[in-house]
DNA sequence: ATAAATTATCAGTGATACTGATTATTTGTT
DNA sequence: AACAAATAATCAGTATCACTGATAATTTAT
């Protein structure tokens, strides 16, 4: 495969000192994919830092934006974030006074959880600033090798 | 952008209940990826567990395989792994008497990690395991795009 | 009316990354 | 040779995140 001389050009030879590497590269794939998703959460995490919130808040914001007055199960299922972790998730939003939570009165279990005005309008600098992040983070593909990245990813994650 | 619509088809709109989506779509390759490394990450620590080990270490004896007697910064750097996480995972793998610690002659201050004789026999099972299991992964992209993948990532990590 | 299912919550566990300090050792400088 | 600085491994502690399993409140199904 083409790929092989590629990465010990690239990548294992160079960078990490991999002189020689198992036959066949599928081995690879999620180390590649677990490094490079730590390294862009970390860029995300960063440019965030200031509003005291991470990327995965940014999700949640977003999916509001879209779906007003989720129950927590239905951000839980829409962004794939286990249930017991939206709880704290909400709540770090709601300290930031970023989100509310209200009780559904059509069923007493389910909160609905909106924005706050705050929440409104902090969206857009969100946005911009992880646009920006990811825009940077990505600036060594084209367009087009961006768009086989978000397709084939979609495709694994879909797949499940 | 194409991608757009792909989106809207295929993952947010039916898996995630996205009805709309914000402008920008790089919003979104950090979740993408995030989910991503972790489903795959899971797949093979399922299929390692029989064996008290997970996908972590194997990067590792592949490493020690081809760069034999290193010592434990030399695998920090190889693998990305910091080096604190990485004591822990070389006590684990010794545990597993899969590696020796035996301290460098030549530099007192340093181990040389070696594979130990059941290290190098398990080492192509553990290979065919995961191999079998990324295989699976990513059956549902061509070569093509598990080449154009791998190549993405490469380029991402390698940047930084 | 009762049983079963659902939603949110909490306590606890485990994996991983990382900071900052420490010890032992080696290297560089005078 | 003596001393300072750098390096390798370790440890204690913190933080994030995913997840298990339990519980209380409420709704739905029988």
């Amino acid at each position: 495969m083409m790929i092989m001389d590629e990465i010990e050009n690239t990548f294992f030879l160079k960078e990490l000192n991999f002189e020689q590497l198992p036959s066949n590269l599928t081995v690879f794939v999620g180390f590649l994919l677990n490094k490079t998703a730590q390294l862009i959460k970390n860029a995300g995490d960063h440019a965030l830092k200031q509003y005291n919130i991470t990327t995965q808040h940014i999700g949640l914001l977003l999916y509001l934006l879209h779906q007003p007055n989720s129950s927590q199960i239905d951000i839980s299922n829409a962004t794939l974030i286990d249930r017991t972790t939206m709880v704290n998730l909400i709540d770090e939003l709601e300290a930031e006074k970023l989100v509310e939570r209200t009780r559904n009165p059509n069923d007493r279990r389910k909160y609905q959880v909106t924005l706050t005005n705050k929440g409104r309008e902090m969206i857009p600098v969100f946005t911009k600033l992880m646009e920006d992040t990811e825009n940077s983070f990505l600036s060594l593909l084209t367009i087009g090798e961006k768009e086989n990245l978000v397709n084939a990813l979609i495709k694994l994650i879909v797949k499940k």
